[in-house]
RNA sequence: GGGGGAUUAGCUCAGUUGGUUAGAGCGCUUGCUUGACAUGCAAGAGGUCGGCAGUUCGAAUCUGCCAUCUCCCA
């Protein structure tokens, strides 16, 4: 079953076509295959309305690979897709569609609000799925799950119950960080700090005790003064010590307030002086609650003061109302300066205003089983790759803070808790925590909020299998999925998702108990090895955004480049460092590389027969009993060596030499040298090396297209089908990827035994081949094949190596006769390790030109020896170092040596 | 203030337990329509591996200090 490859490779009809194909036979479904090895892996869910960018093209080529590479390897691969519910963002964009139709969610109510944003996220919900089956991503997609599918939430409310009734989840009164533009509580990771230009003012709060004495106070937020239950001072700043227990006046609403000695307080900044705002501030909070400062909340919640601030500020927005307690202060002549001062302020991540820290009662989560979490890395049950990243993931878990998980939002999950109506609401008697809620409905009025959406996907590795139900099904495929096999994500996620993931995986997936011992941990981790890659900039290194443009559709790359020329192309730029610079000419190799890919195998079809490639054991069986050439020898060599150093790319989860690997192989190795070598081999039926050629090609295509096909897989899988080696109905992933090990024993069984120590001798001929061809280009002699050479050998086995490939050194010296002599004078020669070339000139040689040329390369080479040397000399090396290092020193030596005595020679002769 | 990371060719980066004369892609220069491929082929220029010290027979690689940049957390 071939086919004939076209001229040129179209991308967008074989992409099509496949992906189609794959999807049909349902080659992508995970199953429970008792006899395989599971592989899982769960997709971090995106957003319900979000579009495919750049980080989701690496993400998933990455995830992609490694369950394709899972499936070669003959384990029962599952990747699990779904998407997320995205709380704030989907409510932001559905409340800014509802602006834009003048009306609110407030004017629409709870209801009809849900009923637009579900209709929201089934109109674009699932885009993004289209998006990834474009890639190639081979997500099982019969399993998708939603976050808000019933299901789904059953599991997120049981946990939320669960979590509950084990004490970890409670309702505080604490300042939380507030967006007025959306009017919910955020989470700490929530909040981006970004650097403000803003103004420094100094202001004075005369004292009471002593009429005509001010105090001097630095602050950036005067808006709040009126909410100023203190001022503090440092206990140990003489400055101020006789003011500690004093009081001053509160400018406005007038009011007398404490000076309290607090060592929060930083000496440096400002003047010293701190208005203490317990309302409005985290620090001020704590120095309140240490002296005993009432609270004072001159806040809404939208971000306009209240009553409390006074009459005039009663509804003013919070920066009108800075200028005008600006211009107040002035008015009273109690502003003594306004100077410029950068600093940073949180921002609502989502709603992109900033947050205000606030007061308010919400439902926490102290966290459980935060030392197993940390256990669970430090001992490498969980691991981190790379393995850097397990230093940040400690970081936090040792500096963990109660996270606060219920939102002012009504596009969520809802919290499972209700209250007795008319009662009060802070006393746990009045509470129903419960999956089913009470028995008695109408005596009870559910909480408003929903969850953080951390707090549902924080289940994803298990709730998507339908944790908690005890149906069998559930049960069997938790059994032999989970724990996942490994997570993909970035590092931006490590706190907000890895973690919570980590912590509630060990938490929930089993009993509950007080600690859990080792064993117990393996068992409940949501996944064991954890991929981090960086993210994805612009060639600037600038985030890319909407707003700046940077940021290109990877639909239209995938139009450019090909499905696969992208993927190859973000896989050989990602590096494992934290951030990837992007520019469209870094991933034109990517679709270069498919070019080259197709044309070689073109070329394989144009030089004879593909009938008998059908199975590896069919193309090994042409290698029987045949002896391999010197070239076929080295390329099988570095076949094996490739196939080596990919398995260890796996094993290490090193993916960022991967491509580096492939490519050197193929392009590199096979192309410029094998198939050049091999077309002398070629150029006759009859030359006995004919067959042989062949089948060495076929046998490296065949590996080769295997070992792509994880990041390339449409065009391997066109490609494998073409040049035969597939069979009908099967697909190049149902086949099995030979080990570098079980390869090189197939072929010694048939008594093809690959040699290293030959192989090294034909990089030796194509050393001396790249000498002939620089002289050549040196003296601007046309690359063809009209030169006559002159080779003078090394030694007896040079010379033998020389007469055994000259037909090969020929063709790719492009010349037309070689001949072998002891000695040649009066031309431009170059000195390789297995002797020295002589270009013929019918011309005069240019003596200038070639005095410099081994000029340089006789200073090159005595530096070369100047450093042999003195190792050798060195005793010490010569006792310490291992003995095979000296031995090739010696011999490195030695080889250098030879070339400068000929070079030097050379230059004599001139 | 606390923690991480980086610094290697013009640019973007490899360099995996320290061991031949430090590599790749892009860019640059030169020459090639060699019947697989100009999305190509060949040759070449270009680096005192951020600085200083230390450990070692031997350091881009390990240690310390310094400098610059960068990210995260407060």
């Amino acid at each position: 079953m071939t086919t004939e490859l076209s001229q040129n490779y179209d991308p967008a009809e074989v992409e099509t076509k496949w992906y189609k194909a794959w999807e049909e036979s349902g080659c992508f479904e995970g199953n429970i295959e008792s006899k395989k090895e599971p592989f899982t892996i769960m997709i971090p869910p995106p957003n319900v309305t979000g579009v495919l960018h750049m980080g989701h093209v690496l993400d998933n080529a990455l995830q992609d690979i490694f369950i394709r590479r899972a499936r070669l390897e003959g384990k029962s691969a599952l990747w699990f897709p779904g998407t997320d519910h995205a709380s704030i963002a989907t409510q932001v964009k559905v409340e800014k569609v509802l602006r834009d139709q003048g009306t609110s969610r407030q004017e629409l109510g709870r209801e009809r609000f849900l009923e637009r944003a579900w209709e929201w996220s089934e109109e674009h919900g699932g885009a993004i799925f289209k998006q990834l089956r474009k890639l190639g991503a081979s997500c099982d997609w019969r399993r998708s799950r939603f976050t808000m599918d019933d299901a789904y939430q059953l599991s997120v409310q049981h946990a939320f119950v669960e979590l509950y009734n084990r004490g970890y989840i409670y309702r505080g009164k604490r300042l939380v960080n507030w967006c007025p533009a959306s009017q919910t509580a955020l989470s700490n990771e929530e909040v981006d700090m970004r650097p403000q230009k803003g103004k420094l003012y100094k202001m004075r709060y005369e004292i009471l005790e002593e009429p005509g004495r001010f105090v001097e106070i630095s602050t950036t937020r005067p808006e709040t003064i009126m909410g100023d239950t203190g001022v503090a001072v440092h206990p140990d700043d003489a400055r101020y010590a006789d003011l500690v227990g004093k009081h001053c006046w509160r400018p406005f609403p007038r009011e007398k307030i404490p000076v309290v000695a607090d060592r929060a307080v930083e000496k440096d900044f400002g003047t010293g002086v701190l208005k203490v705002t317990p309302a409005h501030d985290q620090v001020d909070f704590d120095i309140g609650k240490r002296h005993g400062l009432p609270l004072i909340d001159v806040m809404n919640p939208d971000g306009t003061l209240n009553g409390l601030a006074g009459e005039e500020f009663d509804g003013m927005d919070r920066f009108d109302a800075r200028k005008a307690a600006v211009a107040k202060l002035e008015s009273l002549n109690l502003l003594i300066e306004a100077e410029d001062y950068d600093n940073n302020v949180g921002y609502s991540e989502r709603a992109g205003v900033p947050i205000e820290p606030r007061l308010s009662e919400q439902w926490y989560l102290k966290y459980p089983r935060v030392e197993e979490a940390k256990r669970a890395v430090a001992k490498g049950i969980v691991r981190f790759h790379p393995k850097r990243w397990e230093k940040v993931y400690l970081h936090w878990l040792n500096n963990i803070q109660d996270w606060c998980i219920s939102r002012q939002l009504w596009w969520g999950q809802r919290i499972p808790v209700w209250y007795r109506k008319d009662s009060d609401r802070s006393d746990p008697d009045n509470w129903h925590v419960s999956v089913e809620g009470p028995g008695d409905p109408e005596s009870w009025e559910q909480d408003e909020d929903v969850l953080d959406t951390w707090a549902s996907s924080n289940l994803w590795p298990f709730a998507t299998f339908g944790w908690p139900s005890s149906e069998p099904k559930v049960k069997a495929e938790l059994d032999y999925f989970y724990p996942t096999s490994m997570l993909v994500t970035g590092f931006d996620i490590i706190f907000f998702w890895v973690a919570r993931m980590i912590m509630s995986g060990l938490e929930l997936t089993g009993e509950a108990k007080d600690s859990l011992g080792d064993e117990e941990i393996e068992a409940r981790i949501p996944f064991k090895d954890i991929f981090i890659h960086g993210l994805i900039r612009d060639s600037k290194g600038r985030k890319m955004s909407k707003s700046l443009g940077n940021s290109p559709d990877p639909l239209d790359l995938i139009e450019k480049f090909g499905a696969d020329g992208l993927r190859f192309g973000i896989i050989n730029i990602a590096p494992s460092g934290s951030d990837i610079l992007f520019s469209e000419d870094r991933i034109e190799i990517g679709r270069n590389f498919c070019t080259k890919l197709w044309n070689a195998c073109r070329f394989r079809q144009m030089s004879g027969e593909l009938s008998s490639n059908d199975s590896l054991d069919r193309i090994l069986d042409r290698l029987a009993g045949s002896s391999l050439d010197g070239y076929g020898n080295w390329v099988l060599n570095r076949l094996l060596e490739t196939t080596r150093e990919i398995e260890n790319q796996f094993e290490r989860f090193e993916m960022h030499q991967l491509t580096h690997s492939l490519y050197r192989f193929f392009w590199g190795d096979f192309c410029d040298w094998y198939v050049e070598a091999a077309k002398a081999m070629l150029q006759s039926k009859n030359d006995p090396r004919h067959g042989v050629a062949l089948a060495v090609s076929d046998l490296v295509i065949r590996q080769s297209l295997q070992l792509l096909h994880p990041v390339m897989p449409f065009i391997t899988e066109e490609l494998w089908q073409a040049m035969g080696f597939g069979q009908e109905g099967s697909f190049l992933q149902d086949t099995c990827l030979p080990k570098a090990a079980e390869l090189s024993e197939a072929l010694a069984l048939r008594g093809v035994v690959v040699d290293e120590v030959g192989a090294r001798r034909i990089e030796e001929v194509n050393g001396l081949i790249s000498q002939a061809r620089a002289i050549k280009a040196e003296y601007n002699v046309a690359p063809k094949r009209d030169v006559v050479l002159f080779i003078s050998p090394a030694d007896e086995s040079s010379s033998s190596i020389v007469t055994a490939n000259l037909d090969t050194i020929k063709k790719l010296a492009g010349a037309a006769t070689i001949d072998l002599r002891d000695q040649v004078e009066n031309l431009p020669g170059a000195v390789s390790a297995l002797g020295t070339v002589y270009l013929d000139l019918s011309s005069a040689i240019d003596v200038e030109t070639e005095k410099e040329r081994l000029g340089k390369e006789l200073e090159k080479l005595g530096k070369a020896i100047q450093v042999g040397e003195g190792k050798l000399n060195n005793d010490s090396f010569v006792e310490k170092a291992p003995a095979a290092v000296v031995e090739g020193a010696r011999r490195q030596l030695a080889e250098t040596k030879a070339k400068r005595e000929e070079v030097a020679r050379l230059l004599e002769s001139l």
